[in-house]
DNA sequence: CGGCCAGTTGAGTGTGGTCAATCGTTGTGG
DNA sequence: CCACAACGATTGACCACACTCAACTGGCCG
């Protein structure tokens, strides 16, 4: 799945720093642990910024993305609760992060948690583990950007979605969407108009139903799943 | 850059396995560490494959693939010596590997590698290390299918496989392609006959230089950065 | 020599981009 | 309360970039 957030069954980094009193404990092992809130579409980092800190997604959505110097923008993933923002070994942030709706982040020094990562097994592995999983999301995704077409790149991304929802115990066909169409195409390649054009298209398919424009009904999955994979028979 | 391999400055796997008299050392510690030998175009594993073995590349390329039902195939990255081949926590193999070239790679246990990997901070850090690297390459790479004409997905992967070569220590206006137009159709999201094109294009604008289809000689540095219009100063 | 394969080149097509108008919702101020 | 602006989303008309299909070249090897 290409939805950035820790795997459902990983113990998130909070819960591995703070030992076994985990969530609400004093994180004094590293310098932070503090919680920020942020309103909708607030900038958390920018691309070069000082990398001095890193953040847990603990409620909300942050978009990370790049840009290029004409203006093209590319959202790299879509952060929910358990991500990790800005870890890596650089001295600055490779990618800008944007919430998307009212979030909140809990905050570690950068420098502080790569430090008790040498000497804590238990946070190093935990890091390799998210760093697998978001490694593995990333080159699905190149899939998704270098071979399908748009009906199937908007297809498997609700799927995506939807199974993002299951994983949480959520309704797998009853998809809130915080990010806007444009966030949509920047995520898989595509313009605002041709997101628009195709989810219009699966609605007059029977496929998805659009109340708001920010939620998804998936009426037929099976269809869904059909046109993710192979994309015959439109028109 | 989108060149998959380890940083220069990093020490390679096998190093912090085997420990200071590293290289021909016995790898005791792991149950394996011995070398295959493969011809070019030959498989090293397939997606689906028990993941029984992680593998170095000491010598040659390996092209990194996934392939979707009905044929379509996305190069995900072309493996120089020192990154490491079928790495993760799923129990199969997440993708095909086949050498480009004939290569020699270095063999683990996967359990074994992934065991010791609890017990060795260094191991632990390493490996970590080479994640975060991978997972660098692949974010450019969604920028670059996502959101680059072909003419600036030509000229960023020639840039890339120079600048690899400028980290080697060996000639960054010389390259040899152990990889097919296929491939590298396959790596950018283009096809055969766009790769050739635009190869021609740069070509006849001077940019480059073909004497057989497996060299290419960067006449024009600056124009082929200005092509891939890529503020890349990575590294 | 002939077959095979990778690469190149050409002609025509179609998917998705561009440009532009319109709609719908939300929020603000008179 | 309505008028209006602002913004996101939708829809339409048109176009271009990259794909498809096809022919051909050149190198390699049996």
């Amino acid at each position: 799945m290409t939805v950035s957030a820790h795997a459902g069954q990983m113990a998130p980094i909070s819960a591995i720093i703070a030992g076994d009193n985990a969530l609400n404990a004093p994180f004094s092992t590293v310098s932070d642990g503090t919680l920020r809130q942020f309103n909708a579409k607030q900038h958390v980092f920018f691309e070069g910024d000082d990398r001095d800190s890193i953040y847990e997604v603990v409620e909300g959505v942050v978009c990370v993305y790049s840009i290029m110097a004409d203006g093209r923008r590319q959202v790299i993933s879509f952060c929910y609760p358990g991500s990790l923002l800005g870890f890596g070994y650089a001295d600055s942030y490779l990618h800008n992060a944007e919430t998307l709706s009212p979030t909140t982040l809990r905050c570690y020094s950068a420098s502080a948690l790569e430090t008790l990562a040498t000497e804590r097994p238990d946070l190093s592995q935990s890091l390799l583990s998210f760093m697998i999983a978001e490694l593995s999301a990333a080159r699905d995704q190149l899939l998704t950007l270098g071979r399908k077409s748009a009906p199937e790149k908007i297809a498997s991304f609700l799927l995506d979605l939807s199974q993002h929802n299951r994983e949480l115990g959520e309704d797998p066909a009853m998809l809130q969407l915080p990010m806007t169409r444009s966030d949509i195409g920047d995520y898989l390649g595509l313009t605002i108009e041709t997101v628009s054009r195709n989810f219009t298209k699966l609605r007059s398919q029977g496929v998805i139903d659009l109340h708001q424009s920010s939620t998804v009904i998936i009426l037929d999955m099976d269809s869904l799943e059909d046109i993710a994979s192979c994309d015959e028979g439109n028109f």
